[in-house]
DNA sequence: CTGAAAGCGCTTACAG
DNA sequence: CTGAAAGCGCTTACAG
């Protein structure tokens, strides 16, 4: 295998140019130390001449530490998640931390498959949003030292600092919502069994259901395109007339099927969806959602992380997030304010 | 800093309860050399209870060689980038490659800040989507080892493989449709200028245009919602019966632009729309776009990384992958095949 | 098949 | 302010 181009340069190669020790060079590169003007400004040449790049697997070895978090979510295909990575990423990189993507696609399997990646890299942090929230390796994750944060979904682990979505009192205010529209036969397209998400939006709607004394229709989706088309063809063939979908990617199938079957949305069936997807206001008519502060969620979680690489915030962190409903024209009569 | 709850346990430790020597059980870590049966078991077992997790770091450091793939893009938040990461991580997962997320948001800074932070990782390969094609940087990677592949746009540094898109052809085929349509008046959304896409898309719209013998009529967005919104309004204002818009984000812009100004799309102005997210068929109408072919283009950059990981494949590749029109109802009268 | 020893490229007490 | 030396936790020729 032919791997290198040319031999990269190495601290020592600068110290001897520079005419100092490694560990003159090693100073100025880690600002760990003062070092004379004349001596630093030599050195600085030198790498520069030299095109030195500081090995960071040695670095890291040596330190024992890595700058890096993992990101462990199920899709980031999933616009929600999309967003997290991409709020998660932007203060990591302020930060000077690396992101390794870990998708999981809702499999145990991989989860932990991907929990031992982190733990054989050692990086300093995770954000997880856990398929399998009392998986073991969330706890070897954090014996080894990585500080771990809850996105999403809690973990078991009570170690691990989260940060939670209102689900159970998001669905309630939806639901309410379309019970506002005048809708008595309200389906709910719901997430797979296991996942937190889908069983607390799932009882927000039973809740609020049963509280105006109605009959709830629950089909189970798998939190995918084609789980929310054919629980939205069971819906409706029963005669739903409104839905509340627990997630974007179902909405996507349940357009789909609402579509095919030549019903349009609002006119005949009042729809309802959780997350707010970019294309959420593109759609015929513009849909009304359950908008999660994805972006400030997952700030909130890099920041707990930083202070927890910090040394700072003893005590085990929960923050709760609520849902905004953004009231666009999927539903008929919006009498909420 | 209280980092480690646990002292985790070494390559010692285990050989130390396993009674052999630390060589030996990386031989069977490793599987780089028999191991016999017993010795084996013994280790395994002793791996086990003592929970022991290879360092990989050290194990990096030791082998030189680090089984990570740098992805640079622009933005995740981009459903093409989005679609591309999510097939560049399956691939590499498949591998038992690591993926490093780097967003460069077009700043020719960040692109050179995250290329150093790829060099200093030592990653084994990176594919790029360049802001800036010539930058530096990416050579010095090359030359540090790393196995650069090009994406979605071309880099300087010949010594990189490329997977492209047929951007001028596509650009000629989306203009030439609305063209069938018996439109005259077709405006551009243009990308920014020095992005190669952007140029190349241009270029088939004119070359198009002037086949045609019509005045082009080109508005420069940014690839960005807002601008797109402000492009359209331009061409609109200017009387364009028709728009090629250069990328999908635009796309929503120009929506947003139509919708806000009363028109209807197709009706009113007939659109086709490089890029084909998720929402094209959920807009009103379905968009009429011209699709690339993401996942497979992704996957053939992993392929051409693997290739050259495995130490095959000596000459430079480059691989040109073709758009498809994908007729939706955004275009009225829809003449070509 | 197995072990002792060296070494990957850094950083960091320790001494001066 | 600077250097010599040890060591981070592995892996891999080399020897047996």
């Amino acid at each position: 295998m032919t791997r290198l181009a040319r031999q990269p340069s190495l601290i020592r190669d600068v110290a001897e140019r520079a005419g100092v020790s490694p560990a003159t060079v090693s100073r100025v590169l880690t600002g760990s130390a003062a070092v004379r003007e004349p001596t630093r400004a030599r050195i600085l040449a030198a790498i520069d001449e030299l095109r030195y790049r500081r090995n960071r697997v040695a670095s890291n070895l040596r330190r024992q530490q890595v700058q890096m978090i993992g990101l462990v979510i199920s899709d980031i295909e999933n616009p929600h998640f999309t967003q997290m990575v991409r709020a998660a990423e932007d203060a990591a990189y302020m930060q000077g931390y690396r992101v390794l993507l870990c998708n999981t696609d809702e499999d145990p399997a991989k989860q932990r498959d991907y929990l031992g990646v982190l733990a054989a890299e050692r990086v300093a942090g995770a954000i997880i949003s856990p398929t399998e929230a009392d998986a073991p390796e969330i706890g070897e994750l954090i014996d080894l030292g990585t500080f771990v944060v809850a996105f999403d979904r809690a973990v078991a682990d009570r170690r691990a600092d989260a940060v939670l979505p209102a689900n159970t009192e998001g669905a309630r205010r939806g639901t309410e919502h379309l019970l506002g529209g005048g809708h008595e036969s309200i389906g709910f397209v719901g997430g797979p069994a296991g996942i937190q998400t889908a069983t607390e939006r799932l009882l927000g709607y039973e809740e609020a259901m049963s509280a105006a004394g109605l009959q709830p229709r629950i089909a189970q989706g798998n939190f995918r395109v084609e789980g929310g088309r054919r629980a939205a063809e069971e819906l409706i063939r029963e005669g739903a007339t409104a839905l509340l979908v627990a997630n974007n990617m179902m909405t996507v199938g349940v357009l789909q099927a609402l579509r095919q079957g030549g019903r349009r949305v609002s006119a005949d069936v009042a729809l309802v969806s959780f997350d707010d997807p970019p294309w959420a206001e593109l759609t015929d008519p513009p849909l009304t959602t359950l908008a999660q502060p994805v972006r400030a969620m997952a700030a909130s979680a890099m920041e707990l992380l930083m202070q927890r690489l910090e040394g700072r915030g003893k005590r085990r962190q929960c923050r709760v997030f609520d849902f905004e409903l953004r009231h666009r024209n999927s539903c008929c009569y919006p009498k909420e304010s």
